[in-house]
DNA sequence: CTTGACACCGAACATTTGTTCTGTTATTAT
DNA sequence: ATAATAACAGAACAAATGTTCGGTGTCAAG
């Protein structure tokens, strides 16, 4: 009887390497000859012999007459992946691109986008770490405004800040929202409280004083405000 | 003069949903024919007409003459995606944690880390975009502070606020930075004008009065503010 | 010494695959 | 109505790529 295949050879595991770096640096599987060329093994009936092993061993899967078919399940230190972009879906979910839909200004209605961004410019959004945006809320739901002018002062929010809303047409006490007032032709950025049937619009900056309005038909909320960003370097 | 592309069309939308799925189920990604079977392409040609668009947005990037030679970079809804082995990496250069040193309060000298960061908890560090800090600073000039106290109301800030602060202790016209008044025993944020010798010091809301200082020595710059980061949901 | 299994190999071939070429059609501005 | 451009298409071709075939060499068991 000859020699019985015990666990990884140094040649498997050479394979092993080369295909999670590969993988790695170039987001597909390298191809029998590209394996063979950086584990110097010059015949590509080897690769493919010992391609076949580690599928057997359960480290890879492989598809037949498919170019590239290796789909990676564990690493040469027996770590297993379960395919290429899951778990790092999971990871690169962290930051967001924001859609940058707009401006915000105190004498117009602010723009509210659609439900599916079909005018969605990816080159325009603000990049945002997933662990500054409150947890839970789908991504979908968020926008950002660039602040129009010095309106927005009382909400302590200057001309150029960017604001990231989440849609929304209700408030609750204490949420800082967008708010269209329509007896003033004006939208306004204020914390938000319900108190004995009136609305009590607080601004943020606390030297200054709320608006009371009796009547809350006429207070519409447009958005709620989740996150100022301001960039000083430009 | 024909229609103007504007971002991602269905069929753009159409195309990276299927290489994520593909990719998520097969760990490699699909050829240009399995991508027209399944979009309801029927030509080769359409399909590299739609990834080339696809790459020159930065959703993906290809490999020429390499079979799947398909990076996937962003999913359709804008999420920056990734390979398995290099997420850190690349995320450690688009999304960065700036640490967050402690407190700016007005009535003591601001917190100014040293340099290596020695004591630096990376789980306390502030996760901002890259994209959204100035280009060329070096990261490790860079360092975060909590506002305490509403004491930086004059420079638009709050309460809980972040502020990102580059190091430096000299300041340009017009940047906005962190300065100890050793007169008045206090810390302020404002843009700073050096004129005819004088130290003008111009509170970021335009309502209010700027200070003046005859004389420029009792100015100490601790650092330049880069980024404001407010978040609502807390 | 013989045998069987494993490791290793080059070459040939078929299939897969991406690019290029040469168009047509649709859309929009002029 | 015309022109320019984008979107779309089929076919051809060359290159990339995986599988198969027919071997050789090594080693351990019998």
């Amino acid at each position: 009887m000859a020699r019985r295949r015990t666990g990884l050879s140094p040649r498997h595991k050479k394979i092993l390497t080369f295909l999670e770096t590969f993988l790695s640096e170039h987001g597909y599987p390298p191809s029998i000859r590209e394996i063979g060329d950086h584990t110097q093994i010059s015949s590509t009936s080897v690769v493919n012999y010992y391609l076949n092993q580690l599928a057997e061993m359960n480290y890879l899967e492989r598809d037949s007459n498919v170019s590239r078919g290796i789909n990676l399940l564990k690493t040469s230190n027996g770590s297993l992946l379960q395919n290429v972009n899951n778990a790092v879906t999971n990871l690169t979910e962290q930051l967001v691109s924001v859609p940058l839909v707009g401006n915000i200004v105190a004498g117009e209605p602010m723009p509210v986008p659609a439900s599916d961004f079909s005018y969605y410019d990816p080159d325009s959004g603000i990049d945002v770490a997933r662990s500054l945006l409150p947890a839970g809320d789908r991504l979908e739901d968020l926008y950002a405004l660039r602040v129009h002018g010095d309106s927005m002062i009382d909400a302590m929010v200057n001309d150029g800040d960017i604001v990231v809303m989440k849609k929304t047409n209700q408030a609750r006490n204490g949420e800082m929202v967008a708010i269209w007032l329509n007896d003033r032709d004006e939208t306004t950025l204020k914390y938000f409280y319900l108190e004995n049937g009136q609305v009590r619009l607080q601004p943020a900056n606390p030297t200054m004083k709320p608006i009371i309005i009796n009547d809350p038909s006429i207070v519409e909320v447009q958005g709620k405000v989740v996150l100022v960003i301001r960039r000083l370097d430009q």
